[in-house]
DNA sequence: AATTGCTACAACCGCGTTCGT
DNA sequence: GACGAACGCGGTTGTAGCAAT
């Protein structure tokens, strides 16, 4: 069963947008905000579709866009960020502020790789590439897989291409068992020492932004200046990450 | 000066998820 | 709960600009 397509392909432009495009767009979400995409062509007066408009207000013309070259430290901590949740471009463009997933995306394939790749370091499992021996690497959605105790979705390789493939039945089993006893899991080669509470049992395991009362947010746990939605009351600064899932977003 | 190859990044496409009815 | 529409995400493609030859 098929999609129907998003747009009139035919009564729309495509490439490049020009001056004019951008903006109506800009002038049209000033006035009516943004939102129903679908629909926000037709009023602008815009032939796009509602995709195009969006990617193009998000990507490119949004006021609070950073532009420009990325920083050492953004580039740590893309790298970081990377390590524990792979491809997710849009929850490690969320710890970035002024920084889109896309723009993410493309330094990652073009500048980041690259880089470790010259530092001798695998971009999909950051860890050596000569290195054999060590190749235990745990997921986060395995973790979370096997505290729903959901049997069917305990990762699947050919579900999760993009994922690193080092890690075996057996290894996974190991970690669905010390996760749903509430050990610790550690990452070995990523020298957080990472310590994941399990969320409490009232809480559903989607994983939704919810702004914690206690603990630390993910950005004070990377040691990264606080985010605006950031509750914490102190941090000490510690590279020490206590990662609570329910701080970040999973799909 | 012309051509070729490479890089960077904007934009598109397909599909999974969420939401409203 | 089922269904369709809309949204959002990640992978991929297209192309402009630059460097090397």
């Amino acid at each position: 069963m098929g999609r129907s397509p998003c747009c009139e392909k035919a009564h729309t432009n495509k490439g490049a947008w020009t001056k004019e495009e951008d903006d109506r767009l800009i002038a049209y979400i000033k006035a009516h905000g943004e939102g129903c995409w679908r629909s926000l062509p037709k009023a602008a007066g815009l032939l796009r579709c509602g995709k195009s408009c969006r990617l193009r207000w998000i990507n490119y013309l949004r006021p609070d866009l950073k532009r420009g070259n990325f920083t050492e430290e953004e580039d740590e901590l893309i790298i970081k960020l990377h390590s524990l949740l792979g491809n997710k471009w849009s929850l490690i463009a969320g710890r970035l502020p002024g920084r889109t997933d896309n723009e993410i995306k493309n330094y990652w394939n073009t500048h980041i790789r690259r880089k470790l790749l010259s530092r001798g370091i695998d971009p999909v499992t950051h860890r050596p590439i000569n290195d054999s021996a060590s190749n235990i690497t745990i997921s986060f959605e395995a973790a979370a897989a096997a505290a729903r105790d959901d049997k069917a979705a305990v990762f699947r390789r050919e579900d999760h291409p993009h994922q690193p493939k080092a890690v075996t039945v057996a290894q996974e089993q190991q970690a669905a068992a010390d996760w749903g006893h509430g050990k610790p899991l550690k990452c070995p080669d990523l020298n957080l020492d990472l310590c994941i509470s399990l969320p409490s049992q009232e809480e559903p395991m989607m994983m939704k932004p919810v702004k914690r009362e206690t603990g630390v947010c993910f950005s004070c746990s990377l040691g990264l200046p606080k985010s605006t939605d950031c509750k914490c009351s102190s941090f000490l600064g510690l590279r020490t990450a206590m990662l609570d899932f329910r701080s970040l977003e999973m799909k």
